[in-house]
DNA sequence: TGGGGACGTCGAAGCGCTTCGACGCAGGAC
DNA sequence: GTCCTGCGTCGAAGCGCTTCGACGTCCCCA
């Protein structure tokens, strides 16, 4: 293994001009600077890790914290890691995978042992039991997700509120009177995952803002269930003209089961979901949808925790994106009764 | 910070006892152990990671190398991923994940800089660029997947000539003569993907064997795509009576085209796939088909890595795990024609 | 009864890097 | 001409841990 002293004697300087050219943290002359790259390319040099590590405490490595549970669209993870990991890579940074099966321990275990600088951690719950933890530990952390109680932490993540606003209010515009939500998988709302019931709430407040008839139904995430979901809305709101749909597993079996129900999308229903785009746009009836933005929400979590190592005083604490609403196949005005 | 030498000051040992209380590499005695344990539970004391790193070369993290390309079933590679993380805790390792993109120089620089004991990479080509790399480099690596020439690395995979073949024996013992393979997207084929490469062997030997009529179909992973496949090889093979599909995202709307084109699965087609249980399993027509093991897969993976690492001198170079084909509701013997 | 292990512990060296203080030197201000 | 300042570089200390060799003690066997 070759080491900062071989660079050092090559470039004929010492090994701490050799550390300050590569830091910058000290001005190194042009001349010299060359000779050291120079040497360094000659000789493949790479800083040891874990030396580094020690001597700077910092190991510029971040861990990610992903959900296992069920109820969570698998590809939306997958797209918030690889953006975290694409972001983190641009400000010269690794990143750690951990499950949310670890629990405490697990953030406890990278983060005492100053295996990570900092932590992101996705699916939180409103009244999630690794906040304390994450209050007084002692590297920064970005949650993804709102907790009931967000004060002294950063949290990143889509308005839920205002996309289940967006969606009735998109609704409401093309004169539909009545709506339903067809939700999560019921265990998502048990366990109180923060952006469900977001949506709920945004669904309903503009619901009853625009006097609309409106109910709210969960949904496990199985066709045989979005079957079953779109036959009990026709049996108790026959009127149902308008749906709003926040659970990607279901979407494409419930416009199926409502079609076959007799239903045609969109000359007699309408259906605006709560999804990624690349789903709402594959399916054979593109469904009108509001976003959701994996990769920025990714991006804006390594780039919030970027700037918190960097000693930044002002990071705000609360990002919420605006819900975007692309037109769809899926959505018509209400035909005249 | 709480150090081994406070931990030590704490129980009345040296440092160095402390230490190999912690590792076990020489014996303590069980007075002192209980003392050693107690002061650390006490204090919270957790060895710094980039400590141990620089004094023992070792890291204790592995790397997990994710594709990102179409075509790839992305719940598999999540699944992948979550259990090589799992498994890797059970040896005490953390995975640090990259994804293809960073190629040759991200496998360098986590294994050059020590930040890695070893390497995981998934979405082997049969022709794969990063092989040479893989075997200079001076930590092991497993592969998931195997490329043509595999002599000198650590590969796993699932058999899928056998699972290929398997599928096809399974339909030549119901009776059925005209059979297809609807494969992966054809960038998959382009790019020389070894495991769809060997189900098309598989598929084509096992149908040759039996003396039956057969094609082979690459399908883009869109309904549209599935549909139009259907169309073309009901056009071009009309005693069309068993498929095999591999091809995660168009299983579903393939069994929907075949049945809106008038085909009742499984009276007039079976149907059989490779793909995880969990996805057969869930359709309206539950499939038969051989599981894609991702699970079992990952963990393998990082039990070879380990059995490297511990200097095991006689780990296997190929592993390939024997395809299990479970019967569902997709197929049936061949009517009588 | 003496010698040789095994056991249990310690001290010190060192892993490869960063960083702090110091120092020589050139240039500008007076 | 002197003094000060800032630039560019060096040497040494030290980050927190592991590991090697050494050493004392005890026990067992010849």
């Amino acid at each position: 293994m070759v080491k900062i002293t071989d660079v050092a004697r090559h470039a004929g300087v010492s090994p701490s001009t050799v550390s300050y050219a590569l830091s910058g943290k000290r001005p190194i002359s042009d001349e010299t600077r060359r000779r050291i790259e120079a040497s360094i390319r000659e000789l493949g040099y790479r800083p040891h890790a874990g030396a580094r590590a020690l001597a700077s405490s910092r190991s510029n490595v971040l861990a990610l914290v992903i959900p296992l549970r069920t109820g969570i669209h698998v590809p939306v993870v997958m797209q918030f890691a690889v953006s975290v990991v694409t972001t983190a890579r641009r400000y010269d940074h690794d990143v750690l995978l951990l499950t949310q099966e670890e629990g405490e321990e697990g953030l406890h275990r990278v983060a005492d042992t100053a295996l990570v600088d900092a932590l992101i951690v996705m699916d939180v719950q409103l009244h999630d039991p690794r906040l304390p933890l994450l209050r007084t530990l002692e590297r920064p952390s970005v949650l993804i997700g709102f907790p009931a109680a967000a004060q002294g932490l950063t949290c990143v993540d889509l308005d839920f509120r205002a996309a289940g606003e967006l969606c009735v209010e998109r609704l409401a515009g093309l004169g539909h009177r009545v709506v339903a939500l067809v939700g999560s998988p019921p265990e998502v709302y048990v366990r109180e995952t923060a952006f469900a019931q977001r949506v709920v709430q945004g669904f309903t407040t503009a619901a009853d803002r625009n006097g609309m008839a409106s109910s709210v139904r969960p949904c496990p995430a199985t066709p045989a269930a979005a079957r079953r979901t779109a036959e009990q809305l026709l049996r108790e709101q026959p009127a149902l003209t308008g749906v709003v749909v926040h659970n990607e597993a279901v979407l494409e079996p419930l416009v199926d089961a409502f079609e076959q129900l007799g239903l045609r999308v969109p000359t007699d229903l309408s259906i605006t979901a709560i999804c990624p785009d690349e789903l709402a746009a594959s399916l054979r009836v593109p469904v009108t949808s509001v976003a959701l933005p994996a990769a920025e929400l990714g991006e804006r979590a390594a780039e919030l925790l970027m700037r918190r190592l960097d000693g930044d005083p002002d990071v705000p604490e609360a990002t919420l994106l605006t819900p975007r609403l692309t037109e769809r196949a899926s959505t018509a005005p209400r035909e005249a009764p």
